[in-house]
DNA sequence: CCGACTCCATCGAAAAAACTGATAATGTAT
DNA sequence: ATACATTATCAGTTTTTTCGATGGAGTCGG
């Protein structure tokens, strides 16, 4: 590599204060420093940058068209810098959050519209994942955070509980079950149960614990397929209350007399490794997840 | 500046080879030559880019995230060297081109599509212009060559001779002088002439040689539009003929009998300037002009 | 036209940076 | 357990960079 930022740098202020001498003022360095940075470059490039026969040194073309370049390799330059500088101060490189998709997105995407909006050097990554997805998400892309809705406890994660969320049993009221009274298990069996797909499993053999292990179950890919299923009178199944709020008010989805009980909370974790200690970004993520929560009302 | 490009090149080497020895062995150095630059970018960048507490020095999020940067500003500074060759071999930065607009441009264009195919590292730029406005961006522009129907000779300048170009004095079929036979002076002078604006000329009070010199007389920005005025019958002008060589034969324009004669020809001439050698583009579109328009046919 | 000034190149000496080779500490593989 | 691989460190050497001084050439202002 025959190229030296310092000599870039060095033609770069000689261009811009016009002679060589202002330069070496500028950049506190002996006048015969600056002429030996340039002559090093021509030698170096195998280019006569500067045309010497008049008497101010005079850019040649090619000086010119390498000085265009060079700049952009300066300013490249700059930008590591500042980069090593904002992850000196303490902000990680990257930030990547894995949510549970039965939790209400709308904090989150807040959260994240006021860390977007401090133009942070972190680059954050969310990813939406269901059920035991979530963890196997969380562990494979060693990611900074997750919120979910269970977890398997370890020593080097630390749980933060959030607001309670409320699952209902519901069906369209065109469904079969909606005018049912005190509903029982075999009831509820003799007809289609709609869940979600969960992300982590290949063959999906086991259950959820909101499953009820019907012979006709539908695997949803999300909530929002599974509320149109629902709605359009495929079946039944547990929904976030946040999620049907309308529909029940409407009418549209009617909450199941089930015997077993048409309703099931559950207090959501945030939750993040403890081995390394959160960086600025994953503060601020930490901070504002917990205050979009605090003051969501659905 | 902190920041240096061999220790950045270095630490791209280490991290392809996997470790600080195979780097040292690939670069031709002592492997605590290795050690030293690598700590000397942490120390300048004040950033952790190797973890050291296991076997191997392993890359820390944040030292892999400043080497995906310091890769792409090795890249530059590989472009910025390959320039440089491209310069030392003879290859110009710039080649500006300034062309006369009532010479073919088909010839041009086809060379510089030779030029362009062939993928050279100098930036061509072409301008075409009208009458003295040739010269005078040549000269402004510092261009590197000119085509031009005529110009001011110069010790400094050499001209080379291109095949003749004939001017045909014509109008619309439809025009009144279309009839006319043995046309004289005072007779063209009672209609509408058609001519080109001189692109040098901010007060156009100077005249062509081919121009007449009537009442009225009207400024068209190109070849093209002169041609469309002619032939909606907006008046008569002078056409180079290689641009009207259909509507001649449909009889759309006619030749006018004019007294003065209604063909003139010269020799268009490409003309460069000799105190500087043309470099190894201006040499390549010298040739391809030349043989371009050798063997050019209407 | 002269003297003061600015421009840049060059040179020897000095300082700084980079590298070497050897050694040590630690970990891996067999 | 032995041989080998990996990285850090250190003293000494080589190379690079800088300094300060000098000189030739061009410019500026009277």
């Amino acid at each position: 590599m025959r190229l030296d930022i310092e000599a870039l740098r060095v033609l770069d202020v000689v261009i811009e204060e016009g002679s060589f001498a202002k330069a070496a003022a500028r950049l506190h360095k002996a006048q015969s420093a600056i002429s030996y940075q340039i002559k090093k470059l021509e030698d170096q490039l195998d280019v006569t940058i500067f045309d010497r026969s008049s008497y101010r040194a005079e850019l040649t073309p090619k000086g010119k068209a390498l000085w265009v370049e060079g700049r952009r390799l300066l300013q490249q330059a700059e930008r590591i810098e500042k980069l090593a500088d904002h992850y000196s101060e303490g902000w990680e490189p990257h930030f990547d959050l894995v949510v549970d998709a039965s939790l209400p997105m709308e904090p989150v995407m807040k959260a994240m519209k006021v860390l977007v909006d401090r133009e942070i050097p972190t680059k954050i990554q969310v990813k939406v994942e269901a059920m035991r997805g979530v963890q196997k998400r969380f562990e494979q892309d060693k990611a900074h955070m997750m919120l979910v809705k269970d977890y398997h406890p370890s020593p080097q994660l630390k749980p933060v509980p959030l607001p309670e969320v409320t699952f209902v049993l519901v069906a369209s009221c065109h469904h079969a079950l909606a005018a049912g009274e005190r509903i029982d298990l075999n009831q509820l069996l003799e007809h289609v149960e709609l869940t979600i797909h969960d992300s982590s499993e290949e063959s999906t053999d086991r259950l959820d614990e909101h499953q009820f292990g019907g012979d006709r179950v539908f695997f949803m890919h999300g909530f929002v397929s599974k509320k149109s299923g629902l709605k359009m009178g495929l079946g039944f199944g547990w929904m976030p209350e946040f999620l049907i709020r309308e529909e029940l008010v409407s009418g549209e989805l009617v909450e199941l007399d089930y015997e077993g009980g048409s309703r099931s909370s559950f207090t959501p974790l945030l939750v993040y490794p403890t081995d390394q200690p959160l960086g600025k970004a994953g503060e601020l993520i930490l901070q504002q997840i917990l205050s979009e929560f605090a003051t969501f009302k659905p």
